[in-house]
DNA sequence: CCCATTAACGGCACCGGTTTCGGTTCTGAA
DNA sequence: TTCAGAACCGAAACCGGTGCCGTTAATGGG
């Protein structure tokens, strides 16, 4: 019953070996009654074309990597499962990887890619180093930062406007009239971090403020929470928080409503980043800045295939402008322009 | 650079193509000096083995085919991500497919997993027809359902105890002076949505206790709120909710808390299924049983991988006990057992 | 009715490896 | 010294398809 091969077919349908390839090939020329044959000997036996021997002389597998730092954040999953649809939809399959920043080397998860014959890679929130995308490069393998960028911009990535994000929370929390703004900064390691964070500082001189603290949390859920708990055990404290993702907006209002027993908004307002699904539900009802996921798988698929296919020139990094989704985590300034609208 | 193949790198070692192979193949005898110069040779070429070239052959393509519906329920992120790690540990890769149980068909889904040559499948969550499984068996294709059963208890699945954990559910409840107790019930289409409402009925009929209510709510978060609001838009409301798992369980807390303004658990208790990471915030706090995705994880894969190289007999359906993790969103009984240890 | 064109399809080489087979060299025991 | 056995390695077949080439049959314009 297993292992059926096109031979086997083609002698009980009566043709040769390649005609029932022919037959498994969109756009070739067979006379209609070999093609229902063929059909119905392969139907017969449960003949699946093998896609390995395919790929083998086409050079193509129809494959795309996804290389992935960790699913604890929500937005990944959303991301994942929006990006393998995609890429379904353009006839990829998806092969994942997991490789936390610290442990794996990504190095080595890559070189098990190209051994695979991938047609390209989809880094999403890893820290690359500048080694592997110039070897990538070299090696002309297409592949795509999602989420992540580097310094060089003509490396192909799709991030959000992190310094515009930035700097539009600083001045949402500024124009609310708060005076003493934290951030709880994303990893400094990865440019989403430092650009969030840079658009912050800038927003808040403009508006001739200095940030209160500022505290490199990681992306890390524990590391928000105990970052939080550190701003509120000194003789002033802040009276906003900026915060590099929504997942750790989530962990900081956990500390400052569960440990600290503070109100939000009243005491403190929080403005997160990212809007993934959860920031719109009610106990968390967070504002936050949108990084609209759809365009971004989008613009990631399209960039990909697109050097795949060498129809279109890489163009680089691609940055989506962040919309402020404004709910009930901060105050809201008395004249603040209309909000866009919802999610998509 | 691109497009090494082993052919070139036995002529730049000055041996012969099946030499610069057999260097790469561990177990097989092949001179030290030989072995020093091919690997030069492929470290000055950037020499990878074509996976594909290598399974073409061998039949085996040290890959697995994870199947999964979707990953707005937390619990399957950290699945995806542990079986995902433990695969690679064992030297395979994983390639993911999303089949929402409505449009998506699995069997095609399947059949492109197949014609990938795939060594195992592993079906998460995904709602299969016993055809499909049938199929699967006749063709010696090696899978097992993750927490998923079906009725024939010989299927290959890794689940919880379903009903049991439904049985101490409704004991837990029952024994801290609940009596008017509903279930929000996971999708009756599904043998665990089934297996732990039998569970909570049953436990229930034990104390002498009838169900207040039963919602077949889906799974999903939305139908979880509206059967919540349903169950109290009456002259008499339910004083414990017991959920079909966490997801849901998240989504009764909100409309609970934020729609209906009830405390819980002095107005109602709440206890969920799973324990994703997510229960432990202190927003949630949730008392809920746990399915151990370390444990099923390692089942699974043993599983798998064991009937792949067939060194053991399939085992049918593992059930896996959960216990039940006790926190504040529901009121615990003056006299309970001791609880297990925290998170693992 | 003839010849040029085209559709249909089989033969063969090939994709990049692995595996079998057999020959050569090396080792060590008799 | 002789010879069995093992280690090593190249030639050739093969895994299951695709792509090129050439042959044959069908089509059609003049």
């Amino acid at each position: 019953m297993a292992k059926v091969t096109a031979y086997e077919v083609a002698k009980r349908a009566g043709v040769s070996q390649p005609t029932v390839s022919r037959v498994f090939t969109p756009g070739t020329q067979v006379s209609p009654d070999k093609v229902a044959r063929v059909k119905d000997a392969a139907r017969q036996l449960g003949y699946l074309p093998n896609t390995l021997a395919r790929s083998l002389n086409s050079g193509r597998s129809y494959t795309i990597g996804i290389v992935l730092a960790y699913l604890k954040n929500p937005f990944y999953p959303e991301a994942l499962q929006r990006l393998s649809e995609k890429l379904s939809e353009q006839g990829y399959h998806v092969m994942v990887f997991f490789a936390d920043n610290l442990t794996t080397d990504v190095d080595e998860v890559v070189e098990g890619l190209m051994a695979h014959q991938v047609d390209g890679i989809i880094l999403a929130s890893v820290s690359t180093s500048n080694d592997l995308t110039q070897r990538l490069r070299d090696l002309k393998m297409p592949f795509v930062l999602f989420n992540r960028g580097q310094d060089d911009p003509t490396i192909p990535a799709v991030t959000a406007a992190n310094f515009e994000g930035g700097r539009t929370a600083a001045r949402f929390l500024a124009a609310g009239g708060h005076t003493r703004i934290a951030h709880i900064a994303g990893w400094q390691g990865s440019l989403n971090g430092r650009d969030r964070q840079a658009g912050f500082v800038a927003g808040l001189n403009e508006q001739g403020l200095e940030p209160f603290a500022i505290h490199d949390s990681r992306y890390h859920r524990n590391n928000a929470i105990r970052d939080t708990l550190t701003l509120f055990d000194q003789p002033e404290t802040p009276d906003a928080i900026f915060c590099g993702n929504d997942h750790m907006a989530f962990a900081v209002l956990e500390a400052l409503r569960s440990t600290l027993g503070l109100r939000v908004p009243e005491d403190v307002s929080v403005v997160g980043y990212d809007d993934v699904a959860m920031a719109a539900w009610k106990v968390f009802d967070l504002t936050t800045l949108r990084q609209p996921a759809n365009r971004m798988v989008e613009e990631c698929v399209a960039m990909l295939t697109g050097m795949i296919d060498k129809t279109t020139a890489p163009k680089g990094r691609i940055e989506i402008e962040s919309d402020l989704i404004i709910r009930g985590s901060a105050r809201v300034p008395d004249h603040w322009p209309a909000q866009k609208g919802d999610r998509p």
